[in-house]
DNA sequence: ATATTTGTACCGTCTAGTCTGTATAATTAA
DNA sequence: TTAATTATACAGACTAGACGGTACAAATAT
């Protein structure tokens, strides 16, 4: 044996990603992430193949940490279950808890780096992205559809859109974020859809 | 003098932005857009000095396209002023019905591809997306202060961040639509801010 | 001792940008 | 009226450096 790969590979892969959404995927050259690393091309190359390769890798990582929070988030609201109003909106408070107390703005997601640049990736990273998107939507979805067994809708609305507002806010939001440079703008948003749920859904008779 | 220019120039512009929105702005290379406007370096440096020169001029232009439909959205709808809900609702509608119409995914917005690749890109041409952004949040904010002449809200909120709701939902509505490939996506979100608005906003007894 | 991990020199290609030359068309002047 | 002039608009060869990637030696830990 030798000594141990991990840590480097593990400090390549958390600074691109970090150059990556202030850069782009095109504009993070592999030189770039060695400065900021202090590794050589040896080292890079060893534990990625190509740049593509760290791109898939990138992805994947993002992906796993991405739905690991949903599924936690789930559990964490699992003692509401039977109140599923309020669990939903418990679950969408996790989220505003954590973008609050940002103190700069969000970094952003992957997601919307890599389908700004979409063209420049393989058909296979385009679908893992899409499929997690579409897990949130079923997920929430599922909330959603709970609801209803208790609720009536002010205003007939497919709970397929509904709950793509979630994702939609997320990634608008932090695009804004940055933009104008506030930290709390998200949060503020996903408060919007919280107000927006708690109107739309009124207990049946 | 010589032939006109103008047709050339707006070439240049018009099928760079197509491929910024496509492959990112360091992931497009001068050489791809002379391959798809089938012109040469003379041609593409006499109308540029740089290709930052040219990422200046696409925004600009950008924006001024987008502060004239905003501008035009509200002068369509200046015949319900005294109905300001109502002018409000119609005025997301406007948008509703151009991308309900849609046969593949909206390109994408070139604020988003710029602020994904921040960095690369002087304050100028930031500030300049960060003030129109802005812009947008300034004048819904001023349509949401008329309807609280004749209406309250059913939830107390900023008007600010509610405004921002409007852009936040092309930006993120943009990027999902793009993934799972559903061209009415962002249609469908910017009804649920009309719903939102609707049940919101109570008239005032 | 040996497999794993990293450093370094190097290669071909692509990149933004320069340079010189040329075609076009309006202007000038006889 | 027309030939010479001039500013505009574009073509295409060229360069220096950055790019992704390779080859292989050196170092590390068991």
């Amino acid at each position: 044996m030798a000594r141990d790969g991990k840590p480097t590979r593990d400090k390549i892969l958390q600074e691109s990603k970090a150059l990556i959404l202030q850069n782009g995927y095109a504009g993070t050259s592999i030189d770039h992430i060695l400065e900021k690393t202090a590794l050589t091309k040896g080292a890079f190359f060893y534990h990625f193949k190509t740049k593509n390769d760290l791109a898939k890798a990138l992805i994947e990582e993002f992906i796993r940490l991405d739905l690991s929070t949903m599924e936690a988030a789930l559990k964490n609201t699992q003692d509401l279950k039977d109140k599923p109003l309020d669990r939903l909106l418990k679950f969408i408070q996790i989220f505003i808890d954590v973008l609050a107390g940002l103190k700069a703005p969000h970094p952003g997601c992957l997601y919307a780096s890599f389908i700004n640049e979409s063209n420049l990736f393989d058909e296979e990273i385009k679908k893992d992205i899409a499929k997690t998107i579409l897990t949130w939507r079923d997920n929430i979805e599922i909330l959603m559809q709970n609801i209803l067994e208790q609720y009536d809708m002010v205003i007939e609305e497919d709970l397929n859109s509904l709950a793509d507002t979630f994702t939609v806010i997320f990634e608008g939001g932090f695009i804004l974020s940055k933009s104008v440079n506030e930290p709390d703008l998200t949060a503020k948003q996903l408060r919007h859809l919280q107000n927006y749920l708690q109107i739309l859904f009124v207990p049946k008779k």
